[in-house]
RNA sequence: GGGCCGGUAGCUCAGUUGGUUAGAGCGCACCCCUGAUAAGGGUGAGGUCGGAGGUUCAAAUCCUCCUCGGCCCA
């Protein structure tokens, strides 16, 4: 034998500069420095000008810490429904938003002056708001360089924020649209209130600590029973631990299905009321149990114990307060009113009721007529003119002062003497809320509150809206000739926009249907003032020039122009000052993002921008949120939602699906992750998992990430090889195979479904599906059979060309699929083919979704073909095992005659299988034997033609000698 | 505590109006290739469909309860 020639030179072997690992951390920075460089957003802008629009309209973040992994996900998802769209050939700009208003700031920024020892009271107001804005704008900009680093396509430069003049203003002259057409009162409801700091607190401003109270249970004589005579003369037992509430007393609530008990105290006959199931309890209190001689004491005191009656035979029942001699507002009847609340856990089932200063008081007496008194000032104490412990009694306290509602303070003194104090004492433990910063005890109270009703019918003249294209009809039937409430608008809206998943149309449904009155005023500083000027009544002024001048001096100094010493200036000339006073309420935060489409849909701060919105994208705790605070606003204000859909994401939990918290050390961060793995990783999870429920995130399905990213990154690496240097189209070659035309019908395929996912904003079919591909369609199939006419055959061969031409389809649609999704990697890949046009300011991300070519091909005949492949494969490897053949390339088959479809030859499933030869038989089994045939040198075929191995088959024969005379 | 939502292989996901033996990709194990090479190919093992009842000829799919988890409220 010769000594065998080395074929590997004459061999075309992939050839490309694109490196398989990708460095994402440190090639990303470079990718993203040369967007800015060419202006790719803006250029975007110029070349889809005119086109079809699609407007997302940005949810504000808080501005306010790093971005976490839940911005990550929310921002991924964004930037996949602007570029999917753009994809599809329209104009989508995105303008990024913050909301900068609200406690957390304030909070904040009031740390920083304890640090400093400063008394927040000692800062001017305006000053303080300055450091607000100035903390918020320092977190707006942190954040904005985290954003930008996932390679989000906005707007950044030209952000939306909550506290430019421009936007205050915009808010103002929102809620002056409230304001002119009436849709606003003053009501009240209790909040949290520190008399300490006196201010109101949230919720979150309160941590409750174990403390002792005084319980006191006070008789309140039955004046009227209209169903239960016997009770007449009798006394209701109520029981409270706070005692300060007694003076306030409107009411006394009963559960209607709790069963109650007259008992009859044997020394002095008098009847007392109690729930049966509390009664025990209740006379250990009293000191009743053991006042019964010992002997027949327990005949005694079941006699004592007499009628059983149901709660609600109470309704009707009248009361009177003990201190009833004051005449005035102790003189009123005391009703009872049958309440859900109550219960049988502790107490004595019957609740005295003091709308000032409870939830479910305010409620249940608001429900029945009864209105708070407001006798609690600010300081905690009781105002002046209050007949009990008010003004001229020099026992007057703090409400809250523990002497105060001591056994032996003023309250159960003066009880005590009026025969009504059955017991007191200093011993209750329970759990109650203290001001977070003062420590101090807080209290429930009543605070004047502005609200927007839902059920008043709304009497707009017009709905100032620009009526957007395809709308007319919509915006005509919401206009002012129906007039109905907001509740019932934004229900029709509800069930008028698109929702995806379908599950949140119900869910914010639901909560409109239920929800009560919007309050939105807070006792604040950092925030958007309601620009009202009160008259004593509580009506206010709706004087639209008094408006256009207080919007107008915000726009130019921002929220701090609402100030006292303007009012004359705002006022005019038309009403006197000492009529009103300037409300010097905030509004809720709520309000501001309600109004973000307003600001930055509408008017031509953003001229790309148009109202409404094709769609609102956030989590799924914005049903209670922003989705819910712009449907009301714009409700309102303009007769429909500002979107036309709503998609809503889910959570991103730890790797067991717990919720990640700092306190269980359970967090992803983002930035950590894009510093470790890259930004295409961590965008290709937010697009791989169902993100429309709650999902995870850990190290291992990180890894399975990084894993598909190889995958798909190698797919483009292999196709970039074999393309080098390709120039031509498929139109430059008159014979292309039938697996050609099968992988191209399979792309179209997959066009299809793609399109369609996109459409439904179904991102992890999305990827899942280019994955799929990638794997299934081109890597274990159409490029493993096409390896050996890539390689071997002679470089202009006609079948050669036809491949690479389909390459050259898979590789312009495949880059495409891939940007929205790996806009790092997308844009390498097409840089990397394409460098010319890298030089000329090119981007992948310009680009138009891909046409595919139609081809007329019948799948069914290749999907029976695959299936055969597969049995064929099953079949080799039992001799592969044994080591009888190594490689299938040395594998003669037999297949069953009926299983091969019409029209294909046995050199072409040769071909399909990569088997060195495929023949038909009778038998159903497939046969595999090793061929007796000889290794071509070059191409690796064991063929019959080639008399020895390493010798040449007849095609490579060809080509060497085409090559060698070439040189 | 209430309202709503969810639980399918180790991971990420498919499973039409209830209908054969519950699928895919990845990972894993084993094997091949060494001319996509920190790549490529093949085969295989993995699931009481969260649990328990029920309806039905038939249930991952419908009903009830339980459990775990999540969001929003209280």
């Amino acid at each position: 034998m010769s000594e065998q020639r080395d074929y590997r030179d004459t061999v075309f072997l992939p050839k490309t500069d694109f490196p398989m690992k990708a460095g994402l951390p440190q090639k990303e920075p470079g990718i993203l420095a040369r967007w800015q460089e060419i202006g790719l957003y803006d250029k975007l802008r110029e070349e889809r000008a005119g086109r079809e629009k699609f407007i997302l309209h940005d949810g504000p973040p808080y501005a306010n810490g790093d971005m976490h992994i839940g911005h990550a996900l929310n921002r991924i998802l964004k930037d996949m429904v602007v570029r999917s769209q753009t994809l599809l050939g329209k104009d989508a700009p995105f303008v990024p938003g913050w909301d900068c208003h609200g406690l957390p700031i304030e909070w904040k920024v009031e740390e920083q002056y304890r640090k400093a020892k400063r008394d927040k009271k000692e800062v001017p107001p305006k000053e303080f708001r300055a450091e607000c804005r100035a903390y918020a704008q320092g977190w707006v900009d942190v954040q904005r360089g985290q954003l930008k680093r996932l390679g989000l396509m906005a707007d950044f430069d030209h952000p939306y924020l909550t506290m430019q003049f421009e936007s205050e203003a915009t808010i103002v002259s929102e809620l002056m649209k409230f304001v002119e057409a009436g849709n606003l009162y003053r009501g009240s409801k209790p909040v949290m209130w520190s008399p300490v700091e006196e201010t109101a607190l949230a919720e979150a401003e309160v941590e409750y600590e174990d403390i002792v109270s005084t319980q006191i249970d006070v008789a309140f004589e039955i004046v009227e029973c209209p169903n239960v005579p016997e009770l007449v003369g009798a006394h209701a037992v109520i029981w409270t631990t706070t005692p300060w509430t007694i003076p306030v007393n409107q009411a006394i609530a009963y559960g209607p299905e709790v069963e109650y008990q007259i008992f009859t105290f044997p020394l002095d006959r008098r009847k007392y009321l109690i729930a049966r199931p509390l009664m025990d309890a209740c006379l250990e209190r009293l000191q009743m149990v053991n006042i019964f001689p010992s002997e027949g004491s327990a005949e005694a005191f079941r006699r004592a114990r007499g009628t059983v009656i149901k709660g609600s035979d109470l309704a009707g029942t009248v009361a009177r307060h003990p201190m009833h001699h004051l005449g005035g507002f102790y003189a009123a009847p005391r009703p009872f009113l049958p309440g859900d609340f109550v219960t049988t856990d502790s107490g004595t089932g019957l609740v005295h009721m003091a709308p000032d200063h409870g939830e479910d008081d305010f409620e249940l007496c608001k429900a029945n007529g009864l209105e708070p008194v407001f006798a609690v000032m600010d300081d905690g104490r009781y105002r002046d003119d209050w007949p009990w412990l008010g003004g001229n009694d020099e026992r007057r306290r703090s409400v809250i002062n523990k002497p105060f509602n001591a056994p032996e303070g003023p309250i159960c003194s003066d009880l005590r003497e009026a025969g009504a104090l059955l017991a007191a004492s200093d011993d209750y433990q329970h759990s109650y809320p203290h001001s977070w910063r003062s420590k101090a005890k807080v209290i429930f109270r009543c605070t004047p509150q502005w609200f927007v009703p839902m059920d008043r019918p709304l009497d707009v003249g017009d709905f100032d809206v620009a009526v957007p294209e395809g709308f007319g009809a919509a915006i005509a039937l919401f206009t002012s000739k129906d007039h109905s409430t907001l509740r019932e608008i934004a229900l029709r809206e509800i069930d008028r926009v698109e929702f995806f998943p379908p599950k949140g149309q119900n869910r914010l449904r639901s909560m409109v249907e239920g929800r009560p009155d919007w309050v939105l005023s807070r006792q604040r500083a950092w925030g958007v003032p309601i620009t009202l000027f009160v008259r004593p009544d509580g009506s206010y002024l709706q004087d639209p020039a008094v408006n256009a001048r207080v919007v107008a001096a915000i726009a130019k100094e921002g929220v701090d122009a609402w100030d006292e010493s303007r009012k004359a200036e705002f006022l005019g000339l038309d009403h006197d000052p000492a009529d009103y006073e300037m409300v010097t309420d905030i509004l809720d935060v709520w309000f501001d993002s309600g109004c973000t489409h307003a600001f930055t849909l509408e008017g031509d701060r953003w001229p790309d921008q148009r109202w409404p919105a094709d769609l609102y994208l956030e989590g799924s705790d914005q049903h209670r949120g922003w989705f819910q605070s712009s449907l009301l606003e714009s409700s309102a204000t303009r007769g429909r939602a500002p979107y036309d859909a709503v998609l809503t994401h889910g959570f991103t939990m730890d790797a067991r699906g717990k919720k990640m918290s700092k306190s269980l050390g359970n967090t992803i961060d983002p930035l950590k992750v894009m510093q470790e793995y890259g930004a295409d990783i961590i965008r290709l999870w937010a697009l791989s998992v169902d993100f429309t429920e709650d999902h995870r995130i850990g190290d291992e399905i990180l890894k399975g990430v990084g894993d598909q990213y190889r995958k798909l990154r190698n797919t483009f690496r292999y196709m970039l090889g074999a393309l080098d240097g390709y120039v031509g189209d498929l139109s430059d070659t008159t014979e292309i195979p039938e697996l050609e035309l099968y992988v191209l019908s399979l792309l179209a395929d997959l066009d299809a479904k793609m399109r369609q996912a996109v459409e439904e904003y179904d991102y992890n079919t999305y990827t899942r599906l280019l994955v799929d591909f990638c794997n299934e369609d081109l890597s274990a199939f159409f490029f493993d059979i096409r390896k050996d006419r890539l390689y071997c055959d002679g470089a202009d061969d006609p079948q050669r060309n036809a491949y690479r031409a389909v390459l050259d389809i898979l590789f312009h649609a495949l880059v495409r699929y891939a940007a929205p999704v790996l806009v790092f990697t997308a844009e390498e890949v097409w840089q990397t083919r394409y460098p010319e046009d890298g030089e000329q300011g090119g981007s992948v991300h310009l680009l138009d979704w891909p046409s595919i070519p139609q081809v007329g091909v019948d799948t069914e005949r290749w999907a029976q073909l695959r299936t055969l492949r597969d049995r064929v494969m099953e079949a080799i490897e039992p001799l592969r095992r044994d080591k009888t053949i190594r490689s299938g390339l040395e594998a003669d088959v037999v297949v069953p005659a009926a299983l091969v479809p019409d029209g294909f030859t046995d050199a072409q499933l040769a071909e399909l299988f990569i088997t060195a030869s495929v023949t038909r038989g009778d038998s159903d089994a497939v046969t595999v034997t090793r061929t007796t045939d000889h290794k071509c040198g070059r191409c690796w075929r064991l063929l019959p033609e080639v008399t020895e191995d390493g010798a040449l088959c007849a095609r490579c024969e060809d080509v060497v000698t085409q090559m060698d005379a070439a040189t």
